[in-house]
RNA sequence: CGGGGCGUAGCGCAGCUUGGUUAGCGCGCUUGGUUCGGGACCAAGAGGUCGGAGGUUCAAAUCCUCUCGCCCCGACCA
């Protein structure tokens, strides 16, 4: 089938990445634009996935002992200049509010763009000895960051997330809890979502402002652009300087804690948009699908009746275990209904006419594959089942083999620069660790070092700029 | 924040160069009817003072100034 000709209203894929991108937010009905520059409605069809993908990884937080807690909206300027580095990094794109009604305020309050500052605060209050260590929690929360370019999920002025603030007793533990984080991150996104990262640690310059270190995780979407999709960092003992964190350890020692912050955003519904979509718009993993499958009873007049009926008894049998919605409006054709619900992603559609009525059968059709295939109505519930985890699977098998062609390596300068800019995706190489090099790099081609893997390379390689020997094997790309 | 483009009905656009009837068209929407297995058809309707402010003029969607927003390309950032 022509997959084009379904599709009237979004722009093409291949040839306007990023008008498609914006067609199939707003035709998906997930985001609008708002009165307000930068800041995005997001739509029920859009929340409901939203809130869908918050229990998948709020599960797994809790699962790894983290508590939910709130803190405020505001940030006293003194509390967030304390820590310089961090400063320094947020002010460009700080909100800031300095008056209370028709008062001017003594002190401006920062709005957050992320809350160590004000969390870093309140540690110091609250932890006293080792034994209050650790401290693990995590907020989901709205943020502001005044973004000069914006667009729908990829980077709004207000976005929602989720961070986590931890603080241990030493840096061991700390550290642990920045890798183990990365790996919860990991299996949500993968196994979740669906999308395949890379993970490793960020170089000196894509650092979180204030972190001792940070490690991340980056994703290929479907232009070849990289979209990092979380982050963990390391924090040291910056904060807790910062922040006058201080405890009493088993040796009647006075410590500073050491603090460790992590977040994943909505940006990550643009990330689903961006590697699972394709000419007729979204497509969802099953696993964060607000609808899993969608039923369209196929009308005649003689048989209305009855098919609305079997279409119900469906609908309750089936929605004990999915998520189902029964398309019942009378003013659509069964095509336009195939083609709208195909748009928003849906993951199964279920056809019900006469004709299947007459045989105990169903007609479904898989958002990822595209065919019908009749299924005879005692198979229904188990067949349903197994296409789900299939369709799940399916789709990061499918992101993931694209991940693999995307990954080239290289140690020619100038072919570097060629892949970077017809191919773009991940380019390996190595790097001698020189800042200037990285510089030099992200002017010629745009790419940045998106993360540099755990695991050390046993050859050593010479640097892609400057051809130093190095042992660095880096992944560079072209960010989001 | 620099360069470019665009704002006219819910959406997509025409009209603007060269100011002048009541601002058009397609889709969508409403009502009624016929339809319905891949974006149905017929008929009758509703809906806009042309992004906003100011100016020029007898007269502004059209010309001028300012401003806001969106999109693309850079710089910056999750």
């Amino acid at each position: 089938m022509d997959e084009t000709k379904f599709v009237k209203e979004i722009a093409s894929k291949e040839e306007a990445f990023s008008q498609w991108y914006i067609d199939v937010v707003k035709k998906a009905d997930l985001a609008d634009y708002t009165p307000v520059k930068g800041c995005m409605v997001i739509k029920p069809y859009g929340y409901a996935l939203w809130e869908n993908m918050q229990q998948c990884l709020d599960r797994r937080i809790k699962a790894t002992g983290h508590k939910n807690a709130y803190f405020p909206l505001f940030i006293p300027e003194s509390l967030l200049k304390k820590e310089a580095e961090h400063v320094e990094g947020f002010a460009p794109e700080v909100a800031w509010v300095t008056h209370g009604g028709n008062q001017k305020l003594e002190e401006r309050l920062a709005v957050r763009p992320t809350s160590e500052a004000i969390i870093g605060s309140l540690y110091s209050k609250w932890i006293r000895s080792w034994r209050d260590l650790p401290v693990l929690i995590n907020q989901w929360a709205n943020i502001v960051r005044w973004e000069k370019v914006t667009r729908p999920f990829l980077r709004t002025t207000e976005f929602l997330w989720q961070e986590g603030h931890t603080a241990h007793k030493n840096q061991e533990e700390a550290e642990e809890e920045t890798l183990k984080i990365l790996t919860v991150y990991k299996d949500y996104i993968e196994q979740d979502l669906a999308i395949p990262v890379i993970i490793g640690r960020k170089s000196n310059n894509e650092k979180f402002a204030g972190a001792m270190h940070t490690y991340t995780l980056e994703a290929l979407m479907g232009d070849g652009k990289i979209l990092q999709a979380g982050t963990s960092h390391n924090l040291g003992q910056n904060f807790a300087k910062a922040f006058d964190i201080r405890f009493l350890d088993e040796n009647q020692q006075e410590q500073f804690a050491w603090t460790t912050s992590w977040g994943t955003s909505t940006r990550l519904v643009g990330g689903i948009i961006m590697v699972h979509g394709d000419e007729r718009g979204l497509k969802l993993p099953p696993k964060v699908a607000s609808v899993q499958m969608v039923i369209v009873p196929i009308f005649f007049d003689t048989s209305k009746q009855e098919v609305m009926e079997k279409a119900r008894e469906y609908k309750s049998l089936l929605e004990k275990k999915f998520k189902v919605e029964l398309d019942d409006r009378d003013s659509y054709t069964p095509g336009w209904k195939f083609n709208e619900w195909e748009m928003k992603g849906v993951p199964v559609r279920l056809e019900i006419g006469p004709r299947d009525l007459a045989q105990n059968q169903v007609v479904a059709v898989r958002r990822d594959k595209g065919n019908k295939v009749i299924i005879s109505e005692k198979e229904v519930e188990s067949t349903l089942e197994k296409w789900m985890a299939d369709i799940q699977n399916n789709l990061f098998l499918q992101a993931r083999s694209r991940l693999e062609e995307n990954i080239r390596f290289t140690d020619n300068y100038e072919s570097f620069k060629e892949i970077m800019e017809e191919k773009r995706g991940f380019i390996k190489a190595f790097w001698c660790g020189n800042e200037k090099c990285e510089d030099q790099i992200k002017k010629d081609s745009k790419a940045t070092i998106r993360c540099i893997p755990l695991e050390e390379h046993k050859e050593k390689g010479k640097c892609i700029f400057c051809g130093e020997e190095s042992s660095s094997l880096v992944y560079f790309g072209r960010a989001y």
